[in-house]
RNA sequence: GCACCAGUGGCGGAAUUGGCAGACGCAACGGACUCAAAAUCCGUCGAGAGCAAUCUCAUGUGGGUUCAAGUCCCACCUGGUGCACCA
């Protein structure tokens, strides 16, 4: 009889193995190919490992250990983005370091995913927040602000009224400051911005030439928007002044009954002695300051607005007098931040007109039945014909498009233009802890960069990490260090005082992974070449359109600037869904239903851990955690090891069970390339039953087994391979091969179908002839083909099936 | 409100992409082993009818296409994730 199964030996034995033979370092021979795969580095957070850490980890951790037996020189590393929000809170709660607060969740997160038993390359850690590291970071945004793609620009941010500081959207809930449940407004500050508007059409352009899953890619796709319309201008009356709208619907301007413009529109003041009623609308301008867009979103329904009184516009193409309304549903960081209103063809603008009774003048007909303006906006536009609408009348909507948009340009009245959901960048944090922004400002020379032979601009000692109250980073506070001399013209100038966003050193880490002890470079031109793209990135789907669009953004920038060898940064990039309580809810503290990975591995192990969220469901599905679940992993573990019992000493594989092995071998291999680990956990299930089945398990069927098991439970496999009187390492071994022809059995049972009901099924040989399986076929069906053959149809290997009308 | 995704036994989930719905696992039930329990092993296991062979109904709801639909089309309901009312 064999030992018992004892994890906690068996884990330890082994990662002190790996520790010391280190076979998983990324060779520099670059003659070899190639594999670099990549999962999101996390932040260390106090909480320590989640449970939802070790899905895309393992998964990962799978293919790399797989290539790796299939000959490539594997790059699969591992980081911490550790710059971010709630390390700065505690250390200000607490009175500690956010730097010493860093290291020990490093620490912590770092002995979790030893425990673990991934095959990263520790020698390439790397760590956002070393100086050495940001550097980097600030190098590259001075190429940016070099490239004139990062500037200055007033934006409006969360304001909260009690602490006096900006706060993170995250940090306003239900529009109260997190902390103390004071109001939160919206107060206009400088920022820095970067252009990423300016690499829209790049960003979808290159979606052609990488294998992001659908979803990816639709996201990305929407999230930027393309559209492409026109500005148009209309003039004020009586005054020499227009207001310019964007419109994607320039065909629908005859049924502009009237315009929307933000409450933040620079016409509000710059006109307010001819406004009437400019204290309303002030009124209303401090209503809207106090929601966020999300909330102006949010009460979509109930449209709310006021009109400008004294000011109003003239509609281009029919001299019609139109009012100017404000509304917040219009936001100023959208288009030009004003809009034509189009009642009839927009259902927004028709909710607007609906509550404070404003014209709808239908221009648009559509077929028979299909418009009711009585009931709602007719924003169909493939079906519709232009009416009402002078020149344009009779034309498709597509027609009336180009005509309009001719004229307009033609008048010198408005231009095509496309514009994009997409905004750019903000850039600026009030915070401590982040990397600094290298520039200096100079009253005379303006924003003047840090030379890149003063980087890194090392983060300085603070008393304290909060922000000053007049909303500036702590840093502001640093008299000493803000004070320095102008870099161009050697007089008095300010550090700026504002950090980076967290997404800045996440934003090319995986360049950094490649070469990351170079000092002259952010990693050689060499390492670059060979290592670029990273062949496959998983993450969560939550980064789909923040953080892998900036980091596209970034790497397509830096391809122009000569930096990197290729204009995208990822090959392949798939996502994993999340990991649920055991009630099916989000894992929260205050649920109470959170699962520690610690607790799992001790008592059950970390193969366990590991096999157990490969084969809890569809990788890029949510799943929720259960414990009894944990249970059946374990036991199948066990079952393979004690396979050791039945084992009989022959090479190669059983009469009885060799096609199984081959079709085994095929399913594991392709499943884990598709992301179907629990079906090829299922596979492995299947083919130890039928070693039970018929008691025993050759010594070739066996090591083809714990080959196939050893990248989703490496420790016991190991074990098992030496048990078997093995010195060298399941790792060392070649991925096994099956035979494509011994794959199939020799027999297959068919249904046979009458009339797509299933009535039975048929033995047939693996390539018997159609003729004489639809004999065979019509012979074993008999009686219960009561009628007159209509057809007969037979799917080669599946199905019989006999369309018979009844007699 | 917008975008994307999902809905299959008591439960987690399979289904080679239009071809025998329910693989694999969990739970439950019956049996073996045991003084007993746990563990382990062997069996049964969508619902309903029938002694039976079989038959009928079943993939959120309602329609449709097809020899054949969990899978495709239309409308709707519910849940998840993200969000910046995108004109």
């Amino acid at each position: 009889m064999s030992e018992m199964y004892n994890h906690h030996t068996v884990e330890k034995k082994w990662q002190k193995v790996w520790d010391d033979e280190k076979p998983f370092s990324a060779s520099e021979d670059y003659s070899k190919p190639k594999y670099y795969a990549l999962v999101e580095f996390p932040y260390p957070s106090g909480q320590g490992l989640h449970v939802g850490h070790p899905r895309p980890y393992t998964a990962l951790d799978i293919v790399s250990r797989k290539r790796r037996m299939q000959g490539y020189n594997v790059l699969f590393p591992m980081g911490w983005d550790a710059f971010g929000l709630p390390t700065e809170n505690y250390a200000i709660k607490n009175k500690i370091h956010p730097a010493v607060v860093t290291k020990n969740n490093v620490e912590r997160f770092k002995d979790q995913l030893h425990s673990l038993g991934y095959s990263f390359d520790w020698d390439r850690e790397v760590n956002t927040t070393d100086p050495e590291y940001y550097k980097w970071t600030q190098w590259i945004f001075l190429k940016l602000f070099k490239e004139g793609l990062a500037y200055k620009k007033e934006m409006p941010i969360n304001w909260c009224t009690s602490c006096k500081v900006g706060l993170a959207n995250e940090e306003v809930v239900d529009g109260k400051c997190e902390r103390c449940g004071s109001p939160v407004v919206r107060k206009v500050k400088s920022e820095w911005m970067l252009k990423i508007t300016e690499y829209a059409d790049k960003l979808i352009d290159g979606l052609n030439d990488v294998d992001y899953i659908e979803r990816v890619k639709t996201q990305q796709k929407n999230w930027i928007g393309r559209s492409e319309g026109a500005e148009v201008d209309f003039k004020i009356k009586d005054l020499e002044e227009t207001l310019t709208v964007y419109t994607t619907r320039p065909d629908t301007l005859f049924g502009a009954t009237y315009m929307v413009i933000s409450p933040e529109h620079p016409l509000i003041d710059k006109y307010k002695d001819k406004i009437n009623n400019f204290d309303a609308i002030v009124e209303y301008r401090e209503m809207a300051a106090r929601k966020s867009d999300f909330e102006r979103t949010e009460l979509a329904k109930d449209k709310t607005g006021v009109v400008l009184d004294g000011i109003t516009a003239i509609n281009p193409v029919n001299e019609e007098e139109i009012p100017i309304w404000i509304s917040d549903y219009v936001l100023m960081s959208y288009g030009t931040g004003a809009i034509m209103a189009v009642p009839a063809h927009d259902s927004r603008d028709y909710e607007f007109a609906k509550k404070f009774n404003l014209p709808i003048i239908q221009v648009v007909d559509g077929p028979e039945g299909a418009v009711n303006l009585e009931e709602e906006a007719f924003t169909e536009v493939s079906t519709g014909n232009m009416i009402n609408s002078g020149f344009l009348n009779g034309l498709s909507v597509e027609e009336g498009k180009e005509k309009i948009k001719d004229f307009l340009e033609e008048k010198k009245i408005g231009h095509r233009k496309v514009n994009y959901k997409l905004r750019d960048w903000v850039f600026s944090r009030q915070r401590y802890w982040g990397e600094p922004i290298p520039i200096i400002h100079c009253e005379k020379c303006g924003y003047v960069p840090v030379d890149e032979s003063e980087l890194p601009l090392m983060l300085p000692e603070v008393e304290s990490y909060m922000p000053t109250d007049n909303g500036e980073s702590p840093l502001a506070a640093m008299d000493s260090w803000v004070n320095v001399k102008c870099p161009c013209c050697g007089g008095d100038a300010k550090r700026e005082t504002d950090t980076m966003p967290q997404w800045a050193g996440s934003s090319w880490y995986f360049l950094r992974y490649i070469d990351p002890k170079n000092t002259e470079a952010l990693a050689s031109k060499e390492a670059l070449k060979y290592w670029l793209p990273v062949d496959w990135y998983n993450g969560g789907m939550e980064h789909t359109t923040l953080h892998l669009l900036y980091s596209r953004f970034w790497h397509k920038f830096l391809y122009d600037q000569g930096v990197v060898p290729t204009s995208e940064p990822y090959q392949k990039r798939t996502s994993h869904g999340m990991i649920l309580g055991e009630d099916g809810q989000k894992m929260s503290k205050s649920r109470g239903n959170v699962i520690n990975p610690d607790d799992i591995v001790r008592d059950y192990g970390a193969d366990t851990l590991r096999t157990y969220e490969m084969f809890i469901g569809a990788f890029d599905l949510a799943a929720s955690w259960s414990e009894k679940g944990v249970k059946g992993c374990r036991r199948f573990l066990e079952r393979v090891w004690k396979l050791q019992d039945i084992l009989v000493d022959e090479e190669g594989y059983s009469k009885e069970n060799e096609t199984l092995v081959h079709k085994t071998i095929k399913k594991v291999s392709s499943d884990f390339e598709n992301l179907k680990f629990n079906t090829a956990i299922a596979a492995m299930m299947e083919l130890v039953n039928a070693f039970y089945k018929v008691k025993k398990v050759t010594r070739g069927e066996y090591e083809t087994l714990i080959t196939l098991l050893n990248p989703v439970a490496p420790h016991i496999t190991e074990e098992l391979y030496s048990i078997l009187g093995h010195d060298s390492r399941v790792y060392s071994l070649s991925w096994p091969e099956y035979d494509e022809k011994k794959t199939v059995d020799d027999t297959i049972e068919i249904a046979l179908q009458v009339n797509g009901k299933t009535k039975g099924t048929l033995e047939i040989a693996k390539d018997e002839a159609k003729d004489s399986v639809l004999s065979k076929a019509k012979e074993a069906l008999g009686a219960k083909i009561n009628g007159t053959i209509v057809k007969e149809i037979y799917v080669p290997g599946r199905i019989v099936n006999i369309v018979v009308k009844p007699n």
